[in-house]
Parts: C-alpha cells; structure tokens; sequence
RNA sequence: GGAGGGGUUCCCGAGCGGUCAAAGGGAGCAGACUGUAAAUCUGCCGGCUCAGCCUUCGAAGGUUCGAAUCCUUCCCCCUCCA
C-alpha cells in the first residue's frame, strides 16, 4: 500500500531467488499476508513472518482462552473471526484452553485474585468455548489443547527457571502494570507469573504465531523473548482490535454487562444490536460482520449520501443473528421489533406470574416487585413518578393503586419489561 | 523495622462535626422527541408498610445533643527510608 510494502517486494523477491526450495510465489504470500493483517491491529513482524511463510510450510498458529467464563459474546468472535480466515489458507490452528493459566488470571486490574477453578467448572468451560468455536472454527482441522498439560509438569522448581528468564523492570513495562504502579494500586506477585507461563506455551507449543486481543500485546511479545531463551525461533504476533460493548466505552465484557452473547435469544441479541449508537455500528461491521470491506465501505456512503442508519443497523443486527441462529430467527426478530418499539404492540409472549394475596389484593407497587419487573419498590414508585409504569396500558398515576384479587392484568414496567400477573 | 498517604453509595471520585442518602463524571433506568433499545433534552439513580421511617461512607468500639467527618484498636492498600 505504501512504499514500505514496495520494498518489503523486493525483499521477497530476493528471498525466493536464493532459496530455491520456496512452494510460495510472492504473489502467494502478498495474498497471505493481506488476510493476516485485514481488521488486525499490529502484525509483529512482519518480515519475519514472510519468511516464515516462504518456506511453505503451514504455520502453528496458536490463541489461547482462559476458561474462567462459561458464556461466551462477540468480542470473542472477532478473534474466531481470524482464527477461520487463517485456518482457511491452509494453516495449522491450535485453540489453547488455558485451565492452568485460568487459575491465575490475566492481570486487568480489577481482579487481584481469582479463586481457582475447579476441574470440573474448566471442563464445563472448556466444552463451551468449544461449542461456541466450532460455530465459526473447522473442528476437523483445529488442534484443541489444554495448557496444564504442560505448565503443571514444571512444578515450583520449573517455574522458579521460568521466572529467571525475565525481569521486574521489564515486566514493568506492560501498559498495566505500570499504570498500576503508577497509581499506587496493587500488583501481586503472582500476576508477573501469567505472561511467562502464556510464553512457556508458545515454547510448548512451537508456535509460529499468536494471536490475541491489543491488550495482549505484552503478553504476547513476552512469549518471543520466552521463546529466544529456549533457542526456539521467536513467534509473530498478531492483535487484533478489542470490541467495544454495547455503550460504546468500554470492552466488551460480561462483567460490564455491555455484551451481547453468542447463546443469547434472537430477539434479545437483535434488540441489543439495535442499541448501540449510529457510531458504534461502524466498528461492529469492521469487527464482527464478516461482509467484505468493500461493501463496507459502500453502505458508509449510501449513509453519507442519506440512507437512514437504522436500516443499515438492522443489516447488521440480521447479519450477527443469522449467524448464530438462523435466517428465520432473525427475520422474526426483526419482525418482532419493529411491532414493539415502533408500533408499542405488546409482546405476544411474556412471562406469567401468579401471586396469591388471600383475597386482599395488592399494592402495584409491591406487585411489580413481586413479579420480578423492578428490583425494589423503591424503583416502582419512581418509576410510577416518571411515569413508567402501566398497567392494561394504562399509565399509572395514583402510587397507591391497588389490585384486586381475582384480576389478571399485563404489567409493563419502561419498553422493555413485561408481565401477566395473576392475582388471588 | 521506621515515617507518611489512603480505604466513600455499581465504577471513578469530592466531602473532612450539623444544611449528607452524601458534589461531579461514567454506567444504568424513565419520560419526551425520533429514524431505534441511535443522537439530543429532561428527570431519576440505598431500602421500606414511602409527606414518615430504617440502613449505608474498610471493621469494631468511643467522644458529642449530633460523626463519612474527631479519638482508640484492628484489617487491607500504597509511597519513601532501612
């Protein structure tokens, strides 16, 4: 694209005219080479992966999960995404479960210890990510390993040699960890253990490259320097862009309540989708749609030239849920959508609850907690002040309005919460 | 081991004897509007038998008419020195 990539040619050519075992045309591994770096972040380096690549060979292509969740969401797609799109140039994938590295926890900040998992949870964990992998991944071809194997066997001793490999200072160097220490927020010992033992796994492994998020970026470069030590040729490392949730602000992330999960119902996987800001969107076609960049590229200026963004997030929002559903579901939720929050039809299923008052009916405050609409009624109450609350698609007004036993009505607490509530 | 700084409501972060259920921002929720659960604006944002009451500011005690704010002890985090 630049001048650097005329150069990077030439150094190609070079290279295939002296080793004259090469299976690879340049052509070949220009191609290659624009699948790896299509949506990635940074490819690390870049030379060295051409020359890995020139040799012909398939590439160990390794990416490793902690098995600490059981869900898994979007943000975790786009590496599937690119673990798909190499598998399909012929490479090897090995999917790394980390239920040894698990136990320790990336360092984010935010969790300074984690309680171990137990072997059964890694297991149901495990069987998950596979589940949802294989969705996008080929299971035929894609090596499934757990790191235990491996990190266990060092033993305290085989960690002590591990950890001799590298120093505080440098471990300093992670963005985290010094911003940690800047700000005077912890850092346990333990935490320096996750880098080294996620490169001893490119040692085990063999790997030519890793992939990972941005913020695995330190992680992963340990791993080259790991890997020197062991007198094994260093990996390249490929990020690729964190996806930001549903607010648009932070990662996407369960703990943040910003996700959208692979497992999740059409409607309400359709209906988040359907949430994120105009803005947003762009990034979730950069990152998660898997239509070329042209179109891409095509929809942005049938927007700029006045095609209402809505329909281009409704593309997309079918898109993610065909994927994970099917083209019925999502055409239903899209149906379904439209009818309540353009027209404000009522859902034709929604949850039932039945509440037994002897007779003495009940406050509808006290109902719409009990019918799990609101989590107090505390929050009943204001939303009755705001008026949020309906009742038979009433808006409540009076906060003492009372049920009589013997009714069934439809509570609706803001757009989204339904309920039919009996009273006896 | 010594000296000092700090732990506040979901998160960040003010408050430093009464006017504090606790500023401000973020997240969240509601209403209006709309193109949608976008954007924007407005309001809310501890609980309850809700014009009143109860429980919160690391934990437990204490001083005071009154404490997140003062004192004591304890727990935890950080910095510097050794």
């Amino acid at each position: 694209m630049t001048p650097c990539r005329f150069a990077y040619c030439y150094f190609l050519l070079t290279l295939n005219s002296l080793t004259m075992a090469v299976s690879l045309t340049s052509d070949e591994i220009e191609h290659q080479l624009a699948v790896f770096k299509r949506g990635a972040d940074e490819l690390l380096i870049e030379k060295e992966l051409a020359a890995k690549l020139a040799r012909g060979k398939p590439l160990r292509i390794k990416e490793g999960f902690d098995p600490t969740r059981p869900d898994l969401h979007l943000g975790h797609t786009v590496q599937f995404n690119k673990l798909r799109q190499l598998q399909d140039l012929g490479h090897h994938i090995i999917f790394l479960i980390g239920d040894f590295t698990g136990m320790i926890g990336d360092p984010s900040g935010r969790n300074i210890t984690r309680p171990p998992l137990t072997p059964e949870e890694i297991a149901v964990n495990a069987k998950t990510y596979s589940d949802q992998v294989f969705l996008i991944l080929d299971r035929e071809k894609t090596e499934v390993a757990f790191n235990s194997k491996w990190l266990s066997a060092l033993g305290a001793e085989g960690m002590i040699r591990l950890a001799s490999l590298y120093t505080v200072a440098r471990m300093l160097e992670r963005d985290d960890f010094s911003k940690r220490f800047r700000d005077n927020q912890p850092i346990a010992v333990h935490e320096f253990l996750y880098p080294l033992a996620q490169g001893y796994d490119s040692v085990a492994l063999k790997a030519d490259v890793e992939l990972g998020g941005t913020d695995q970026k330190f992680n992963l470069l340990v791993g080259r320097e790991i890997q020197k030590a062991y007198g094994l040729e260093p990996q390249c490392v490929l990020t690729l862009p964190l996806l930001e949730g549903l607010d648009g602000v932070q990662k996407m992330s369960k703990s943040y309540d910003n996700y959208v999960g692979i497992a999740e119902p059409p409607r309400e996987m359709f209906g988040k989708l359907m949430s994120i800001s105009d803005e947003l969107m762009w990034r979730y076609y950069d990152l998660v749609s898997l239509k070329n960049l042209e179109d891409i590229a095509a929809l942005k200026k049938e927007v700029r030239d006045g095609r209402n963004p809505r329909d281009v997030k409704v593309l997309l929002a079918k898109e993610i849920v065909e994927r994970f559903h099917s083209k019925t579901a999502a055409e239903e939720a899209e149906t379904e959508f439209n009818s309540r929050f353009r027209q404000g039809v009522l859902p034709d299923d929604m949850p039932e609850v039945i509440l037994h008052t002897d007779g003495a009916g009940m406050a509808i405050a006290q109902l719409a907690k009990q019918a799990n609409l609101v989590s107090s009624t505390s929050e009943a109450l204001r939303l009755i002040e705001q008026g949020g609350l309906k009742v038979n698609s009433d808006t409540v007004r009076d906060k003492k309005l009372l049920i009589a036993a013997g009714n069934t009505v439809v509570v609706q607490a803001g757009k989204r919460r339904f309920s039919r509530v009996i009273v006896k």
